[in-house]
DNA sequence: AATGTCTTCAACCGCCGGCGT
DNA sequence: AACGCCGGCGGTTGAAGACAT
């Protein structure tokens, strides 16, 4: 606690400006022309350093601003929609193994970004674990949880909504942007893989981050930008987490699911090593 | 039909670690 | 080694929609 305030006090001392300049920048809900821009700018350009892409892209807005509504919302390699039991089950034994490390969790479900995980721990699978804690305060570990029990009643809710057309109320301008030329853009790059639809999410941030930075980086400075490079990239990278993934499933069965500790226990030493497979344990999350 | 409550999820905030100087 | 910048992460909030009464 002293710590924490004698490092805060630090900062003060260094002064560190706030990211961006607060004063006359939108916040709030996204408006369709500013996603419009935002979209068609990181499309020609990639983006660079974000806390100089709203001023280049000419939006009102905070650099991390653009950031996260280009990760959790506008990147083309988003997946929307309902969580899967696969997916669920999941996230429930990463997190069962990792905590609440949402970036890594999500680097394993294609498409799906961190912010999409926390919320759909925090809305749908912690209220499960919650009542499990007040159902066996001090649990045995082996037998089936009452969770697990409702595991049919929670795929059955992922199924149903399936059906429910997404964000139809929204007049979601991803899905507009989808159908004119920058979505066929897009979809190029998918149409040339398994058209799952899905990519590395956060992943693909973290991850990719990497490759989107040099992209843009050569895009930014001369060089003449190449959408299609930089999805290519994303691609790659999505295939990659793919192979991961249909590893991992195997390891884990849908509604086969164990008591978390144990099934924390079996994935640690069922999980392949070599290769990339540990990268699952990212390094910054085991050095930590 | 109106109102209240609950749920969902996009977005913000503050902190941290990595990296360059 | 110290400093400053930047991107990324996790916790939290609040608006909007869904549902119940």
């Amino acid at each position: 606690m002293g710590m924490k305030r004698a490092k805060e006090e630090v900062k003060k001392k260094k002064g560190r400006r706030p990211c961006c300049e607060r004063e006359g920048l939108t916040k709030g809900a996204w408006s369709p022309e500013e996603d419009k821009i935002l979209v068609e700018f990181i499309t020609q350009n990639g983006h660079g350093t974000w806390r100089n892409l709203p001023q280049l892209a000419g939006l009102l807005r905070c650099g991390k601003s653009c950031r996260l509504r280009w990760t959790n919302y506008l990147r083309p390699d988003i997946k929307r929609g309902p969580f899967s039991p696969e997916e669920e089950n999941m996230i429930i034994q990463l997190h069962g193994a990792l905590g609440n490390k949402w970036a890594s969790i999500a680097s394993h479900l294609a498409g799906r970004t961190d912010n999409d995980v926390k919320n759909f721990w925090n809305s749908h699978l912690r209220k499960r674990f919650d009542s499990k804690a007040l159902d066996q305060p001090s649990s045995s570990s082996k037998s089936v949880s009452p969770d697990m029990v409702k595991w049919e009643g929670g795929s059955f809710d992922a199924e149903s909504r399936l059906s429910i057309p997404f964000n139809n109320s929204k007049g979601d301008y991803f899905l507009h942007l989808w159908n004119t030329e920058i979505g066929d853009s897009f979809r190029n790059v998918h149409e040339t893989g398994d058209g799952c639809g899905g990519a590395a999410s956060r992943s693909s941030t973290s991850q990719s981050s990497s490759s989107l930075t040099k992209v843009e980086s050569t895009s930014v400075i001369g060089k003449t930008p190449s959408p299609v490079e930089m999805k290519v990239e994303l691609w790659d990278v999505k295939k990659e987490t793919e192979e991961d993934i249909a590893v991992f499933s195997d390891t884990c069965k849908p509604y086969e699911v164990e008591d978390p500790s144990d099934s924390m226990l079996k994935l640690l030493l069922d999980f392949p090593i070599g290769g990339n497979d540990m990268a699952f344990l990212d390094p910054s999350d085991v050095s930590t």
